[in-house]
RNA sequence: GCUGGCGUGGCGCAAUGGAAGCGCAGCUGAUUUGUAAUCAGCUGGUUGGAGGUUCGAAUCCUCUCGCCAGCUCCA
């Protein structure tokens, strides 16, 4: 059975339950989504958790009297007569929306009628596992300005099992919930006394984000960009020349000084449209990649804050690259290799790709559009990578492809984007000298690899569950004495691995080794070192493996210059 | 921003108008321990904040800050 026919079948089955213990609610849409169905409905009193069981077990009486459901064409008068009578005044809307002039109708058994295309199932008995889920406000059509009505969210499966399994799924996505591991690993704190999107690195999380930056840095200089660092404050003007001011306005912070206005950046572009200016640019400059560990805010409406996926301050790994036309496709392909590689080191080979086209509210003639659609479209095409269209859903100033990423349960992930911009290059007057001598306009890519670090340190805890690879480990060994005898030899094997530069914590606390072993695993430190007699007097280690296929494997007999070279060699691969 | 739900020691939770409690963590002592929790004792909270109702407020009301599930919007 096709799951999106089950479960457009189980929404109105939802809906017919809700009636009948609500004859006064409204109906609005119930359509199946990825993970189920939902179904809004108009409501006086919001519905409780309470609730939800209730209309549960009325859903399972429906489905045990096995209805049919049955299918029938009505003229558009007839369908406006029998709704206006049932007073469902959303579904009066949408047979207006309806182009043709008969539309559909859908019966559940002789009581239960809806407007609906279908298809359905042929009777409400073939649903053998479903659940009601939530909950939550949704606008009616999605429009902001519009009544909110209550939306509940279900989902069905063929089978029990299958709906055991998405259920299990859930309760490990939750485990994994890059919030929980944030505290229980003591990476980050955020929202609070500090504000809310304000996130406060812990000394773990300080280390993670620096090794990802030391990383990046790197990266970069080895691709020949250019790094510069900018300020967090720049006067407003700037902000008026670049046309955020006219376009992004509501998520800017702005204040005076000396009676001049500023704003905190949102953006990093304008900035490196300075360093661009600096001086008389060549055509032997081109392509010119500049490159910031960019830190911005924006005022992003309270409601949509989540952890580190969505805050108000974060860091870009961001570049602008200034170049020719003729280069453009190049340093685009080159752009996507750099994201692939990157995202491999990090663990994420799965990529989704959209390609988003010009938007209403926009800058930039129509002839750059068409352009830098093209060169982005082309090269995705060149690299052999699949991507949908995303029409309308471009920047201002150009189009984008944006790069998400697929992580260990499946789910997608915004990072990457690369976005074509013909228009900023023209509101700052750029130029460079071209090799006959006349001054042309440089063309500018607007990119980023990671995104912000924020929501990509999320990303990396939710993908791992929070057992980093060990590259990235803030603590990458722990070393645990059995007894107070043991605490010189441990010692001098944590001394032996700080001098290694491996990150090593030393655990010389009066407590059983079972207790001490537990809090390394819970902190999911990758190694940990366990020394007593045995070692003391052999001059060996016993080391427990918390990473890969190895996990919960333990090693004895082990020298420490051996497990050191094979540490190093773990780092520098980079592998999990 | 909108709809709904929440906010109690560092963390996880209990107390629904009548004495703020439990577990973990922390501290002290005992124990000297071999791969996911040794035992005992002790400390720690103006219940997110401000105002109000009441003889009495964690509990009820108003405002505010923050968090959560979604909607809308985005890196």
């Amino acid at each position: 059975m096709e799951l999106s026919t089950l479960r457009h079948s189980c929404a109105h089955i939802l809906a017919q339950a809700v009636k009948e213990i609500y004859p006064e609610v409204k109906l609005a849409i119930g359509p199946a989504i990825e993970q189920g169905y939902y179904y809004d409905f108009a409501v006086s009193k919001p519905f409780t958790p309470q609730d939800l069981i209730n209309i549960e077990q009325k859903m399972r009486k429906i489905i045990k009297a096995d209805l049919p459901f049955s299918r029938e064409e009505w003229n558009k008068q007839k369908a406006r007569d029998f709704f206006s009578k049932a007073e469902e005044l959303y579904k009066l809307e949408l047979i207006e929306a309806v182009a043709d002039q008969n539309v559909f109708i859908y019966k559940t058994g002789n009581n239960f009628v809806d407007l609906c295309k279908g298809p359905h199932i042929e009777s409400t008995g073939k649903i053998s596992a479903f659940k009601l889920l939530s909950i939550a406000g949704a606008y009616w059509r999605g429009d902001e300005h519009k009544p909110m009505l209550q939306r509940i969210y279900g989902t069905c499966f063929n089978s029990k099992q299958e709906l055991a399994d998405f259920l299990r799924k859930r309760v490990e996505a939750e485990k994994r919930d890059h919030r929980k591991l944030g505290k229980e690993l003591e990476f980050f704190e955020m929202g609070g006394e500090i504000g809310a999107g304000l996130v406060l690195y812990l000394p773990k999380g300080a280390l993670l984000r620096t090794i990802i930056e030391d990383y990046e840095k790197a990266e970069h200089l080895r691709r020949g960009y250019k790094l510069v660092v900018g300020p967090h404050i720049l006067k407003s003007d700037i902000w008026v020349r670049s046309g955020h001011y006219d376009y992004y306005k509501e998520n800017m912070y702005t204040f005076q000084i000396d009676g001049q206005e500023y704003a905190l950046k949102p953006m990093n572009c304008p900035a490196h449209m300075i360093v661009y200016q600096h001086k008389i640019r060549s055509y032997r400059e081109l392509p010119l990649r500049l490159f910031e560990l960019g830190t911005v805010y924006r005022n992003e409406k309270s409601g949509v804050l989540h952890g580190l996926l969505r805050v108000r301050g974060f860091t870009q790994d961001d570049a602008h690259i200034f170049c020719t036309k003729a280069q453009l496709k190049t340093e685009i392909k080159g752009v996507i290799d750099f994201v692939v590689s990157v995202m491999d080191v990090f663990g994420f080979n799965d990529l989704q790709i959209e390609l988003s086209t010009r938007p209403e509210k926009s800058i930039g003639t129509d002839e750059d559009w068409q352009d830098a659609t093209l060169a982005l479209q082309d090269s995705l095409k060149e690299k052999a990578l699949s991507f949908d269209i995303n029409a309308g859903d471009g920047a201002f100033y150009g189009p984008i492809i944006d790069i998400k990423i697929k992580d260990a349960l499946g789910r997608a992930w915004q990072c990457a984007t690369i976005q074509c911009d013909f228009a900023l290059p023209e509101r700052f007057g750029l130029t460079y000298i071209a090799s006959d001598g006349t001054q042309k306009r440089p063309v500018m890519l607007h990119r980023v690899i990671l995104g912000s670090i924020e929501r990509f340190i999320g990303t990396l805890l939710e993908h791992y569950g929070g057992a980093l690879p060990l590259w990235l480990s803030p603590v990458q060994v722990k070393v645990i004495a059995i007894t107070q005898t043991h605490h010189k030899y441990a010692e001098e094997i944590n001394q032996a691995l700080g001098e290694s530069q491996i990150r090593v914590e030393l655990d010389l606390r009066n407590e059983k080794v079972g207790y001490k072993i537990r809090e390394a695993v819970k902190q999911k430190i990758p190694y940990i070192i366990v020394v007593g007699d045995k070692e003391s007097d052999q001059g060996t280690i016993s080391v427990r493996f918390q990473r890969g296929e190895n996990k919960g494997k333990i090693e004895n007999d082990l020298k420490i210059e051996n497990f050191i070279n094979n540490l190093k060699k773990e780092i520098l691969s980079r592998k999990y």
